[in-house]
DNA sequence: CTGTTAGCGCCTTCAA
DNA sequence: TTGAAGGCGCTAACAG
């Protein structure tokens, strides 16, 4: 059976009271009691039982999550994933507060983060604008003890305890090695259409990518890249004036959002001069795209799984547990026609 | 504030002996009395603190695994995360036993599952030989209420509670569009390695593949199934054999294990000579193939995701709770030698 | 500094 | 058919 706080208080010969104060490191016990109590825990092998201490507790988990008001799908999925986990709120002591904070802008979230911070929740996760105020905010909440993951992009300098989003760089050069090798060595010129440039998760994907075809693939030339701002009316501009003035595009790389205006760019191309389209997010329009063979491949981002993990390892973070790193990795699912969900 | 048993007792206007009895359907209340508690239950909205419930029956979760003795990585690999799993036991309120059953042996899963059975546990995974002495003992476990799923492969007729497992098919299609692409347009035969087309798994990726292959890429002709029963030894000879008997060969699908073999048949190959493979689960073996260019692509299923989606659905059967599907689909990983975790 | 006592939300004897 | 009382493992006043 395994030893209860009764065993190691009689084992310890101390009240329970004590061992309860030893076991989470509150004031007021002698040293030699201290002592004897976690001798005591050693010994016997304790393990404190989280659930009937939370339910003593009458503990619930108020978590924070800061979530960019833009609206592509993506978001929404993540907004949608957020309502699910409310859902089961009940049933996992949590209590899900969503702030929403203006994307891509660096003061905001930082003062964002402060108010949430202010407000004592149980963990915080926050989509992070990479900037080096959203940084000090997040050093301070670290050290004023509060949990923090950052979701889906990721902030430098790990002042954070937890990144629950995929390897953006990764990520860039599959794209690569996906898109080069179904050009099946065909010559010609490959655009990258990215969101902006200022997004870390962007860059990050961009750079990769620009790096792998460089090295891997000699035929193909990398065009400059195309900022559609993760909005389909100026991709599908974009897209269509690059595809009408030069007609040697073999591969497109979508790093971003907005894939609804490159779709519509795409179907008004001839099939014969379509390009060889890797696109990042699994959506309405991108499974669509790919069923009807407008894209080859999807990079995507389990929103579901991240929202998942982020309140995993919050909680755990909270409880002072350790975390399952390996259940906690965010892969980059990689979906061809074959593959969907 | 959730409303918990007490509200609903007086509510309904009862006492909380009869509550619980209503809320775990025991017998002994009369229809009326049900009806009332039933009806608060409704109006209040409650839900059941089901960790309040486990630390008041004292319950674990007794689960019984029935792997085969197989030795080969992935079943080391499923081996290991049963490990893990039985570490987070305590926390987790669950005892897993393990029972090995010797590899594609129907009749001797059948007899194990029985006795499995008859110990009464929480519930039942198992990797399933598709069989009909296998479906009836799993149908029996089923109609006593112990909850039951199949692992890795599943068994026909849906005669478990949930199966924790790739879709095959969509294995053997994904292969084959991979394995078709990457080839570039060159004509040539194409090589299936399985492991034993006794197996289920391996027949649906086979069947898919082929399927996929005649359909989408008639430029590939596809070679009589090798079956090197997951022996890296017979494996090699099968695979050296065919490269050297004739120097077409495009392209390979391994759709078993034993790829230790493969690897060292296709290292004896010249560079130039190389066809495009794709393997499936990712080992030491595989890994080192990727990188090193001689494996194209690989497919892998998550021994660790698997046994802990067994296991929350396990639980989760035998709490009468419902499961959150989405979570617990098991994914075709696709990795590239970019996209290695 | 330490111990006693009363719950948290639920289940389970034991009586009525 | 119903109810009262005690306890699961832990925490939190409140006393000493």
């Amino acid at each position: 059976m395994k030893p209860t706080v009764h065993d190691i208080a009689s084992h310890a010969g101390v009240s329970l009271a004590t061992v309860d104060r030893v076991l989470n490191r509150r004031p007021g016990v002698s040293a030699r009691t201290r002592e004897k109590v976690d001798q005591a825990v050693q010994t016997l092998g304790f393990v404190r039982d989280v659930a009937a201490a939370n339910l003593a507790k009458g503990r619930t988990y108020p978590l924070t999550f800061l979530i960019p008001s833009n609206d592509n799908s993506f978001m929404r999925g993540l907004r949608l994933a957020l309502d699910e986990a409310k859902e089961r709120a009940g049933v996992e002591r949590i209590a899900i507060r969503l702030v929403d904070v203006p994307a891509f802008d660096a003061a905001a979230l930082a003062s964002a983060l402060k108010k949430a911070a202010a407000e004592q929740p149980a963990g915080i996760a926050f989509v992070a604008v990479d900037a080096p105020d959203v940084a000090a905010a997040a050093a301070e909440i670290i050290s004023a003890g509060i949990p923090l993951v950052t979701l889906v992009s990721d902030l430098s300098g790990s002042a954070r305890d937890h990144y629950a989003g995929i390897d953006n760089a990764a990520a860039g050069r599959t794209a690569a090695s996906l898109l080069g090798r179904f050009t099946g060595g065909r010559q010609g010129a490959v655009a990258v259409l990215a969101g902006s440039m200022l997004v870390r998760d962007h860059r990050e994907r961009c750079e990769a990518f620009a790096f792998a075809v460089a090295q891997d693939f000699t035929g193909l030339g990398l065009l400059p890249v195309l900022e559609g701002r993760d909005d389909p009316v100026v991709v599908e501009k974009l897209v269509s004036a690059l595809l009408s003035s030069r007609d040697d595009i073999v591969g497109l790389y979508s790093l971003g959002a907005g894939n609804r205006g490159l779709v519509k760019a795409l179907e008004r191309l001839p099939a014969e001069r379509r390009p060889v389209v890797v696109a990042h997010e699994l959506t309405e329009t991108t499974r669509g795209a790919l069923q009807s063979g407008l894209i080859d491949a999807v990079l995507n981002q389990d929103a579901g799984h991240e929202v998942r993990s982020a309140i995993r390892v919050l909680k755990a973070k909270a409880d002072g547990l350790p975390v399952v790193a390996a259940q906690e990795r965010i892969r980059i699912d990689i979906f061809l026609k074959d593959n969907l969900p």
